[in-house]
DNA sequence: AGCACGCCGACT
DNA sequence: GTCGGCGTGCTC
């Protein structure tokens, strides 16, 4: 007997392995490698994923229970995409389902729901139908409720609800809720143009509207949607229906794909000549596409290089090869701009998938790839799990961009799924970055050297298009400014450059990567500091709202106007944030138009672009925000781009600071001056000598580069060793002391029983040591204290495979006292 | 993750 | 005496 594998949707450690079904008859022609289904599981019902089908397979059939349901005629995941679950699931330890749940459309993430109904034959007193207030009325309509509505909407009536389900009298059920809500538009469909015309003239007189629409739609002679059809008649549905009581027209619900762009038109695009240097950066990636092997690229160009134009033609020649394409931009990227140009040159081949598009929305064009009527796909890094089953390239826009890590369960990230993809699919990935990642420039450069050929292969783009100079940037070191006596947040040359601007009516990007009002609040009598109560994080002061609020866990309390601590009133809101600058640009530029963008200004749907069109139609002077001002926009009349405090991430623990800092300075440098206007950049910073400013300065990634890598070679950091964090959580902190101590000598047993050494240090054996376990860099969150440990190591070997087994050995001692292990393999995110 | 089964305190 | 607290164990 054939058995159906199922992964059930219970994301933890014990069921994180398949369930054996017997296949239903009536089931049987629908059941595939990646069908959703619906199955019965202990007392619940819950949604799973087929993952393989096993004929002849040894079972207790007495054990077997049925499968219930195929929720999908399509299987919404292919073999491939569940192997490539399995592989993600091994590669950064998170339970199978979690991994394969990452691939469906919020639509597809079905909830079991739990309703109620009346039990045949069930009766009621009077007296007891007055104690319901409502209840039995509602559920005596004879539809099913949910149990968790009626409990929400009868508070009172909880106790009744349940001795009356205990008794039998009300009954449960349980269903797995298919939320896939396919939108429907009533369309008219007109009968034979003839019978209406000869069917007009018997409509009496006085139905002259209906006369009237029967003309009308005999000329047309197609189906048209209703509301339209009442538009344009200036009439109601009223006399739609009447005409189909006359066996006239036929109104019909019709499925219709929700397109976002539906009502914008995208003006077709044509190929453009490519430069010199676009043609040569052009030539192997086509030639991997010729030979459909599996490639990787980096395709390192400045801003302005034309990249874009290389993904495009790219794509053509994957298109043209019957293969499918799919591009991944930074969710910020994701601006109406961007998917224009893809949407003109590609047309409705491109489905685009984004979170700012509604749950129903992004199914809609999650179809469109899953049944081939779209073969290119643009969106976020979730796009990365687009359905296609046959892919010729992969394209990732800014392949730096830490928006790629995805920082809950699954922690993947969208570039190694990409190359793993393009491994099975044979097809080639392009990574495009003017500032890449300095794993993915030391893989395909080797630091300046030849890329061997299993390497990726390092494709330069050095110069911009129509050879625009590179904006002038200057560095502006503000404990001089404080010498001086300027203590405003602005130098001299940024408060000369702003009114300037102002003068001269171009426009301004300002950058601060702090958002709030002021960072931290602290007592001048006792010392006192404002620290959110559940995590031991400084509160941020937050003007607009009067508050204090925790940027890590959303806490916020009421501003205070003594010390908590000590009731002096001396008590002040230090440092600076967007909304500070805000107020001191109104101050000291009277009448200057600002427009702020940060977390706390773009939480609506659709307010990001929305404060992009103000500024691009030039009704401000000033963009100020936090780093979401620095990628990827372009705007003509922009000349100065002005950052307030370059090193506010450089004291962070992270080993990629710096990194970071010289990213964030070259993108934000590299929006101004992009057309004819020529550009100018103010870096204000308390360390001006320091390299990934100097750097940024000179325009130098390769200068800052080869600088880092010595430093992270003597580190042993990425990209010459690897990291995997493990994060302890619980209330006590001895717990968590034993239990990852417990760990780390577990997983230092387990490493020297593998025969790998602990020293880092001797020549380029393969090593592995735990660091910790240590309070983690935020030491508690939400009520729990954290603690962790770090795994370093460098060589060939599966290490999560090691870590996996060290989790394993402390299983039972973790699910006994509590305790919350998240993992982290390749952390992007040392904080 | 749920949800059931199972063993100990404050109420009709 | 019972209702119900949440400890631990299972789900094909």
């Amino acid at each position: 007997m054939t058995v159906a594998r199922v992964i059930v949707d219970v994301p933890s450690r014990d069921t994180d392995r398949t369930f054996d079904y017997a296949i239903p008859e009536r089931l049987a022609a629908w059941v595939e490698v990646g069908s959703r289904v619906a199955v019965p599981f202990g007392p619940r019902k819950l949604q799973g994923i087929v993952t393989s089908l096993a004929a002849d397979a040894e079972v207790d059939k007495a054990k077997l229970k049925p499968l219930e349901e195929v929720l999908d005629a399509i299987p919404p995941l292919s073999p491939e995409l569940v192997s490539l679950g399995e592989w993600m699931s091994r590669r950064w330890l998170c339970p199978l389902t979690v991994a394969l749940q990452a691939m469906l459309p919020a639509a597809l993430k079905g909830r079991s729901e739990k309703y109620v109904v009346p039990a045949s034959g069930a009766a009621w007193t009077e007296e007891e139908t007055a104690r319901s207030g409502g209840l039995l009325l509602a559920l005596g309509k004879g539809k099913p409720l949910k149990l968790a509505a009626l409990l929400q909407q009868y508070p009172e009536q909880g106790q009744l609800l349940k001795k009356w389900l205990r008794e039998g009298r009300l009954e449960e059920r349980q269903r797995v809720e298919d939320p896939l809500s396919v939108k429907t538009v009533l369309t008219v469909y007109p009968a034979e143009p003839a019978r209406l015309r000869e069917a007009a003239g018997a409509i009496p007189a006085r139905a002259g509207k209906q006369r009237e629409l029967a003309r009308h739609l005999a000329e047309r002679n197609e189906p048209v949607a209703l509301a339209r059809l009442t538009e344009a008649m200036q009439t109601t549905s009223a006399t739609i229906r009447s005409l189909e009581e006359r066996g006239l027209v036929e109104i019909r619900a019709v499925r219709e794909d929700r397109d976002p762009y539906a009502d914008r038109e995208f003006p077709a695009s044509a190929p453009l000549s490519l430069t010199e240097k676009q043609a040569e950066a052009l030539a192997p990636i086509v030639r991997a596409l010729d030979e459909g092997v599996s490639r990787t690229f980096l395709l390192h160009g400045v801003t302005g290089s034309g990249k874009t134009e290389i993904y495009l033609q790219a794509i053509q020649r994957c298109l043209e090869s019957r293969r499918e394409a799919i591009v991944l931009v930074p969710e910020i990227a994701l601006t109406p701009q961007m998917v224009e140009r893809f949407k003109s040159r590609f047309g409705a081949r491109v489905a685009v998938l984004h979170s700012r598009l509604s749950n129903g929305e992004r199914y809609d064009e999650w179809r469109k790839i899953r049944e081939g009527r779209a073969q290119v796909a643009v969106g976020a890094r979730s796009a990365i799990f687009a359905p296609f089953t046959s892919i010729g390239l992969i394209v990732i826009d800014e392949e730096h961009e830490t928006s790629y890590k995805q920082e809950e369960s699954p922690k993947y990230h969208a570039r190694d799924v990409a190359v793993e993809r393009a491994r099975v699919h044979g097809a080639a990935v392009v990574l495009g970055s003017a500032t890449p990642a300095l794993e993915t420039y030391e893989a395909a450069a080797g630091g300046g050297r030849r890329a061997e050929p299993e390497e990726p292969y390092y494709i330069a783009l050095p110069e911009r298009v129509a050879n625009r100079p590179l904006p002038k940037v200057h560095i502006v070191d503000m404990r001089e400014e404080l010498k001086l006596g300027n203590r405003a947040m602005f130098s001299r040359l940024l408060a000369d450059g702003i009114r300037a601007r102002l003068a001269r009516q171009e426009q301004m990007v300002l950058l601060l990567n702090r958002r709030g009002y002021a960072t931290f609040v602290m007592c001048r009598s006792c010392g006192y500091t404002a620290a959110c109560p559940h995590c031991e994080i400084a509160l941020t002061y937050h003007r607009g709202s009067h508050n204090l609020r925790c940027h890590y866990c959303g806490y916020s309390e009421a501003e205070p106007t003594t010390c908590p601590s000590c009731d002096s009133p001396h008590i002040r809101f230090f440092g600076t944030g967007t909304q500070k600058v805000e107020e001191a640009l109104a101050a000291a530029f009277p009448g200057i138009r600002v427009i702020r963008m940060d977390v706390d200004t773009t939480t609506e749907k659709g307010s990001h672009e929305r404060w992009l069109t103000e500024f691009r139609e030039r009704r401000a002077d000033v963009l100020l925000g936090t780093q979401m001002v620095a990628k990827g926009l372009d705007f003509p009349h922009v000349t100065l781009v002005g950052v307030l405090a370059a090193d506010a991430a450089l004291r962070l623990p992270d080993f990629r600071a710096s990194e970071r800092t010289f990213q964030l300075l070259t993108q934000v440098a590299g929006r101004a001056g992009r057309h004819e206007l020529p550009g100018e950049v103010i870096i204000q910073t308390y360390d001006p000598e320091h390299e990934s400013i100097t750097f940024a300065q000179g325009h130098d990634y390769t200068g800052f580069a080869e600088r880092a890598l010595v430093l992270r070679k003597q580190l042993g950091y990425p990209p010459y060793g690897r990291l995997i964090s493990i994060t302890f959580a619980h209330e006590s902190v001895p717990m968590l002391l034993s239990i990852g101590g417990e760990f780390a000598s577990g997983l230092r047993g387990k490493a020297a029983s593998a025969g790998i050494g602990k020293d880092f240090d001797a020549g380029g054996r393969a090593a592995l040591e735990v660091l910790g376990p240590v309070a983690s860099p935020i030491a508690r969150l939400k009520d729990r204290y954290r603690f962790q440990c770090m795994v370093k190591y460098r060589g060939d070997f599966d290490a999560s495979l090691l870590v996996s087994g060290a989790l394993g050995a402390i299983g039972d001692a973790v699910k006994r006292g509590g305790v919350q292990v998240s993992v982290d393999v390749d952390p992007q995110m040392l904080l």
